[in-house]
DNA sequence: CTCCTTTAGGTATCTAGACGAGTGGGCGAG
DNA sequence: CTCGCCCACTCGTCTAGATACCTAAAGGAG
């Protein structure tokens, strides 16, 4: 039976200049956001579409692209295509790196990820001096060589960030700072201690779509950009201590400033 | 000729299990990477990569559309398939809102823009009481109905950022806010000589695909995604007295912070 | 010389069909 | 009753071609 007449779908407009694969999209686009099909629902399938419209199947695949590349939905192999459920967004709070938090001793990621009752993970630790790209020594003031710590955080299982640490070799080298787990307060309790009180960060943030590089590693859908974020750590004398280059899931993230109105 | 053997692009591995399509996509993206095809320069014409791997054209515009969703090229049609240029980023620094550059009377945007040597317009001006949605309600702490401020930004022509301000009616009413040109510092220095001495602002980032209606406003090329920032106001009696809701082109804009360490 | 038409070469859309491969349920053998 | 196989359904990939429309440059009419 035709149960999709029912309502769900409407015709297509032969005399509209609006290509068929676009007409079709944005019926599912509708019903998707009418919320005719919820969060998580599979919708009608390919043969289903391509009985109930009268077209090619690789114009019904055409419209699920569309949909796909807006993030609105996601092909599962042998199963179907279902809406993308928005996933619970985990919020960045601008004063993540208080000093007050650092005196806690668990490293942010943990303790928020403990609050907001999920499961967190850090993974594939990578600690390793190499030679700094251009962009990152001009950042930390002409370095020739830094200490990379790459790290990548997951949550309940899902990766949702990819982050690598640049120092300078001066300032790192021999410390807890080059060991894969740098103690309680993380690396910017171990810069404090070895004498570089940090003043202030700056971040800077970027959008895009991800490489097929960062797509495997944060095993994201398509249809999500990610959130490039490169945060510059300066010490009280007004050095560049640290960079951090954070690549994350956008659909797993909110970032979240406060700024002063003076 | 097929002068595209000439070294640019490589064979297909007919052994590997990966997607041809996928294959032709991995060796138009190196050479990109690589520089082989420059910002803006053309790449082989659909036909003559048929030609070249021996493949059906479909297949050949397969790869073509996951470059398209990586961002990385744009087709025009009747003239071929371009390297898409990163376009020159405006950048968005966080004390953007301070009240020395409110007192200096043009709007920020304007001032930055000059500038930058770029030329800068505000387009699609609308003003309106209307209902308040659930969300800019709870923002702004339970209220029915608000001024809303709807604008475009342009750069050289381009639009870049769809902004709309929301403002309780009890202040906003009938006041200069309420007209299309609020006057010089814009409606921040309004507020402030209204009375709301502003204290600090929110904003919260995300980051996403376009809605169709979005990718017209802001005329975004495919794989483009938007950066979604909303801004809270408020006044030194912790009143929050505007949200600005604010969608912008992903690769026209990096946002900067500054954060306190303390 | 200017303007319009033609034409070649591009992409956009669509069709019809074939085979591959993951998933899950039903059914028969044991 | 349980296990394992098979099959139906689903999306993934690829082919081969048809038609439409856009762009730019060449060439002819005026």
């Amino acid at each position: 039976m035709p149960s999709l007449s029912s309502g769900l779908l409407g015709d297509l407009d032969p005399t509209s200049d609006r290509a068929v694969f676009r007409q079709i999209a944005d019926q599912l686009r509708e019903a998707i956001d009418r919320g005719r099909f919820k969060e998580g629902e599979k919708l009608p399938s390919e043969a289903e579409l391509v009985e109930h419209y009268g077209v090619s199947r690789m114009t019904v695949r055409n419209s699920f692209s569309v949909l796909q590349g807006e993030g609105l939905v996601h092909a599962e192999h042998g199963k179907g295509v279902f809406v993308r459920p928005r996933p619970p967004v985990r919020r960045l709070a601008s004063d993540r790196f208080a000093r007050r938090h650092r005196e806690q001793g668990k490293s942010a990621f943990i303790v928020e990820a403990d609050a907001a009752g999920s499961h967190p993970q850090v993974d594939s630790l990578e600690v390793k001096e190499e030679k700094a790209s251009q962009d990152v020594s001009t950042r930390l003031g002409s370095v020739r060589r830094v200490l990379a710590r790459r790290r990548r955080y997951l949550l309940d299982g899902r990766p949702v960030e990819f982050a690598t640490s640049y120092l300078p070799l001066d300032i790192a080298r021999g410390t807890s700072i080059a060991e894969p787990n740098p103690g309680p307060g993380g690396i910017y309790a171990r810069l404090e201690e070895l004498g570089h009180r940090l003043d202030h960060f700056e971040e800077e943030i970027r959008a895009r779509m991800p490489s097929p590089d960062e797509v495997r590693t944060l095993r994201l859908a398509s249809g999500v950009p990610v959130i490039h974020l490169i945060r510059t750590a300066f010490d009280q004398e007004g050095r560049a201590v640290e960079v951090c280059d954070t690549v994350m899931a956008a659909d797993a993230y909110v970032l979240s400033y406060q700024l002063p109105a003076t």
